[in-house]
DNA sequence: GTCTATATTCAGATAGAC
DNA sequence: GTCTATCTGAATATAGAC
């Protein structure tokens, strides 16, 4: 059972260097030279530097996008979905940290097409958030509130999970690390 | 009365280009052709292209610092010294908008030495914003909770406001920018 | 303060031999 | 799949004339 090829490698290796260094700052040399060959051969596996941001961005949102799918379409009430989705961040930034950090630090380097289709991802997983949200107020269960603010803010304050997970040294108990988080989300640091 | 000098029309254009394109994607020739001048004349107003980041980046983190020193030192209770650093950010990010987007963006491309003293800014912000929340658990005003998940989540929760203002067609009531943010984090988004 | 010219370095990518 | 060699373009930065 081949449980790896060469080419993933290659990518997993570009990912943790993109990851140390930024995407700009990542030359083909960098890479190829971690992989032990020359750059030359760094085209045997992808057509160009960014096919491999491409690649990472388009199938990490895809998966997000999945998920959050899978959660506004079942029969939860609003403020359990809301934990599933935290859930589910966490999950993905422990499997998958240098994914999603990519995911927070390089989609602006997308050029174009591609980078006005991921930005149209971004704002449509944005828009999806944001009706789970209006449900839960519909429903009862969070309170009045400006919901494009929520969005903005519940988003943001998650995104920096995957920085407890892509640094061996900070990682983190997963199932105490939801409590917590759901604890601060739905009920705030008041007593 | 000289309200602005060359050397600041200077600074000011390369800010909003690198927040426009990012650090590494901006060249100094993108930043002349602005100006409506030669490369080489950039030079009259910088060292380097490292110096624009640095200048704006440890000037900025000054200002912060300073603000939160000052909230940190006074007699309000945990909860409103919390309310107060929300404000400030809320207050800077509508002020300058492209600085703080300079702070949340381009950090990593400052090269040593002037990275590594720029990270422990960083960290020491984190634990002065760690300090205020320890306080209010101590007083009573805030729950228990893991403080340094609480620091990262909060910190995370309002580094997107600058988005709110380097983009005119966003531009929030600040005002009621705080009111929803403070209600958010301390009370959470349960009715 | 502005320009022209240039030094230097380095990046992404391809061709073609083994 | 690996290498050597190379093309091509572009970037930061400096020198020096006007």
């Amino acid at each position: 059972m081949k449980v790896s090829t060469r080419r993933e490698d290659f990518l997993q290796t570009s990912l943790e260097l993109i990851h140390e260094k930024g995407f700009k700052a990542t030359t083909m040399r960098d890479i190829a030279e971690r992989m032990g060959f020359d750059v030359s051969n760094s085209y045997n596996y992808i057509k160009s530097k960014q096919d491999i941001l491409e690649l990472f961005l388009f199938r990490t949102s895809a998966e997000f996008h999945n998920t959050m799918d899978n959660i506004l379409a079942c029969s939860y009430t609003a403020d359990e979905k809301l934990k599933q989705v935290i859930s589910a961040h966490i999950q993905v930034a422990a499997k998958k940290p240098f994914e999603v950090a990519l995911m927070v630090n390089e989609w602006r380097n997308l050029s174009e097409p591609k980078y006005n289709e991921y930005v149209a991802l971004r704002n449509l997983y944005e828009k999806k958030m944001a009706k789970l949200l209006r449900e839960g107020v519909q429903q009862g269960v969070f309170k009045e509130m400006d919901v494009k603010i929520a969005t903005a803010l519940i988003l943001s304050s998650i995104r920096w999970l995957y920085d407890a997970y892509a640094n061996t040294k900070k990682a983190m108990n997963p199932i105490e690390l939801e409590r917590q988080i759901v604890g601060l989300v739905l009920e705030g640091v008041l007593k």
